[in-house]
DNA sequence: CTAGCCTTCGAACGCCCGTTTGAAGCGTTC
DNA sequence: GAACGCTTCAAACGGGCGTTCGAAGGCTAG
């Protein structure tokens, strides 16, 4: 399951990932996190502190790279000359379907969605200092490109728009992947859809 | 608090709501619960035999009024001449936003999107059980009322639907209710806005 | 009044939790 | 080869967990 080749540190990070992504952060110990990692108990607090740090450094480890492949997309689509809602979109779940290929990639964007679930204080507040510029940002752009829509109405639909793209990447719905097709494609028609449909949604009358 | 005219299993039930809501199921021990209701710990096996079971008790106490409601306004629209596509999305709100009004409601919109991202499969069976069917006849009144629209964008699109309406249901967002609003007229807007999404969405090109 | 039943109660069960500790291992540097 | 850091280890800490138990309480029916 872990790879030996890798180091404690790395080791428990991604058996935690694993592990926090299928049972949730309290339903997860660090017992099983440390026997899934084949590695001491004790490992946990020598390297992350405690399992709260231990959390926070499973976010930053992805997130640090998440927003910033997003700023560049962005940056990318800003400087063209006659960007559209659609590359807009595009900058926004391309980097995030990346990173679900990456190795266990899956299991942090699953982690991504109970983060959000839980009404945890200090877990919301770290993940939306590392996370909430970038939404600004986008909300910036789109906000440019849908003159006529109504703050309000613009702050609601972007809501909506990241509701359906947490839900859609963290399989919680009805779509299963069909036999005969790589996880590449499904991510990538799956992209397809959210950006028509998101569009659309946004560009409502 | 918890009201002390209430009978017990009522009381359990809504510091459970309150308190799992809060802090999920693992979170939450059956020490605060019994606490914060005012009753002796060994009340919960009691009466409902298992933790595990005072959850399912939680989800069916709300969710047989919830689907039968949205049955109820889905015949409703369906029974009518000309159905539009906005007023099956309505029927699929309505419910859900009369459910949030009640007493405690709001709670256990919070409990219902923990179940999503809880990948837990006892209680995602559970809730889909429960859940699955009223989905899947919505599912064929708003393919009847898109025509053209491939089976698997549509299935995609509901997909994205539902997640944005448990998002933006759940509070997740970075939507707050202005002050000097009303609970009551701030679901309202967000049902409204809702719609109007949803449906220019799902009529994407 | 008393017998019966449903409910509540305090106490305890065994178990697993996150964290700490001090010793053991081990490569590097003088 | 001795001394030093960094890492790993087994073991234990106190505490909270879900659950169980037998006694006590309190209501109703005879």
């Amino acid at each position: 399951m872990i790879n030996p080749h890798f180091s404690t540190k790395e080791r428990i990070l991604s058996a935690a990932e694993d592990l926090f992504a299928k049972s949730g952060f309290a339903g997860a110990s660090l017992r099983q996190v440390t026997s899934a990692a084949n590695v001491n108990l004790a490992a946990v607090n020598y390297h992350f502190g405690s399992k709260e740090n231990l959390i926070n450094e499973l976010f930053k480890r992805r997130l640090d790279d998440l927003t910033a492949a997003r700023m560049a997309a962005l940056d990318k689509v800003r400087s063209s000359r006659q960007a559209t809602l659609e590359q807009v979109l595009e900058a926004f779940v391309q980097p995030a379907l990346s990173l679900a290929s990456e190795r266990g990639g899956s299991s942090f964007v699953r982690l991504l969605a109970r983060a959000f679930a839980e009404h945890d204080q200090r877990l919301r507040r770290f993940v939306s200092d590392n996370y909430g510029h970038v939404l600004k940002e986008f909300a910036k752009v789109i906000a440019q490109l849908l003159p006529n829509l109504p703050k309000d109405a613009l702050y609601w639909r972007l809501d909506f728009v990241s509701g359906a793209l947490t839900y859609a990447m963290s399989d919680f719905g009805m779509i299963k992947k069909p036999a005969g097709v790589t996880d590449e494609q499904h991510r990538r028609t799956a992209a397809e859809h959210f950006v028509r449909f998101a569009a659309a949604g946004l560009r409502a009358p």
